[in-house]
DNA sequence: GTCTATAGTGCGATAGAC
DNA sequence: GTCTATCGCACTATAGAC
């Protein structure tokens, strides 16, 4: 067993490793099948363990008790799985979004987001954290999909009418901080509600602080 | 190529994959020779960009100009070069955190603390975040080593006397939001300098929030 | 829709020449 | 101290029976 699992077998393969990802046209995000949910949420288990690297289609498939060859038959590749995951997280903070922006006010709409945002980091803890934040995943939403665009609605509630560069750096940190805290070790020991009623009140502090 | 990598090699091996992981004694967290060195900085620059369960000993080898086998040499195993790595970029927290516990009073020494976190995340980007935040990692650190001390030392410096357990949530959200914010592709467009400053500024906000 | 079987490749790790 | 060569194994992915 080892760091990254047990005795490993963790990296890319083929002609052009390394920083190149040739991710082909966007994986369709359209609505996963009642079998690729199950995929996705024995995935982002495992992903929450061992990292996405550290995992493999196995891992999966003995998650959710189905054969490798199972996976293959929803999806073609790793590839697809691990996006495929990722979107399905990233459409909960998406409805999260939607949710607020239907309120009466920005300031409902804010506090609305806030409550959101916190009740999925709590909620979802490693599963949600875990796969947002590996890098790979990260450069290819960094240019890609509708990420860029649901983060400039999320600005836009938390922070309305500021469009100053300084302001991504507060939308940035709110957005590590309570997702991050529930990750330490440090709150993994706290009861949830305590963790909720104190990543509210300090969240407000971070997008209340004066210029 | 692949999300995680290219075509992908990634995943725990032998008998017992997943959860457990046997880490043997404490790889001797002593100060690595120069060519150990070279091993953990080339180590961390394929972490950022792939993971650490998505990085090869070949990559690895690959990125310092020597063979896989000259790893082997100065490491036993791809664990220890990783343990090693992660030890190496906690202790430049832990510097950070002596530095400031030789100030003249707590109120300097938080200060200290502050632009030394800042600038630490700043400098280090990607490198320091992507593996200290790794499953695998976090999992390890969380009850072994000098992780906890460290940590310990960390919040007596930022919250002096608060020993009520949801200070422990404002540390981790401090911690979560400097490092985590930098990794945000919403910064990643920032100047170094407005980056600094507003991080700073926003960590006070946080530690300085009314309980 | 799930299976077995297998192809093909790269993995971590070791042995031993230099 | 770095190399080449290699072992045995787990991996992703495919083909095709049922």
């Amino acid at each position: 067993m080892g760091i990254t699992g047990k005795s490993e077998r963790l990296s890319p393969t083929g002609p052009d490793c390394g920083e190149r990802y040739g991710w082909g046209v966007d994986p369709a995000a359209s609505s996963p099948t009642a079998a690729q949910s199950r995929v996705i949420v024995g995935a982002l288990e495992v992903f929450a363990r061992n990292g996405v690297g550290g995992t493999s289609l196995q891992m999966i498939a003995d998650e959710i008790g189905v054969t490798k060859a199972a996976l293959f038959y929803q999806y073609r590749s790793k590839q697809e799985i691990v996006l495929a995951a990722a979107e399905s997280e990233l459409a909960r903070l998406d409805d999260v979004i939607s949710a607020a922006e239907t309120s009466a006010s920005a300031g409902e709409a804010r506090e609305v987001m806030i409550a959101g945002m916190v009740e999925l980091a709590v909620e979802r803890g490693r599963r949600m954290g875990t796969i947002l934040s590996d890098p790979v995943i990260v450069g290819y939403f960094a240019d890609h999909g509708g990420f860029r665009a649901t983060m400039q609605r999320l600005r836009h509630v938390l922070i309305p009418d500021d469009h100053r560069p300084e302001s991504a750096v507060r939308l940035a940190m709110v957005i590590a901080a309570v997702s991050g805290a529930v990750l330490h070790p440090f709150a993994a020991g706290l009861d949830d509600d305590t963790l909720r009623r104190e990543l509210r009140r300090l969240t407000h502090a971070v997008l209340d602080a004066p210029d």
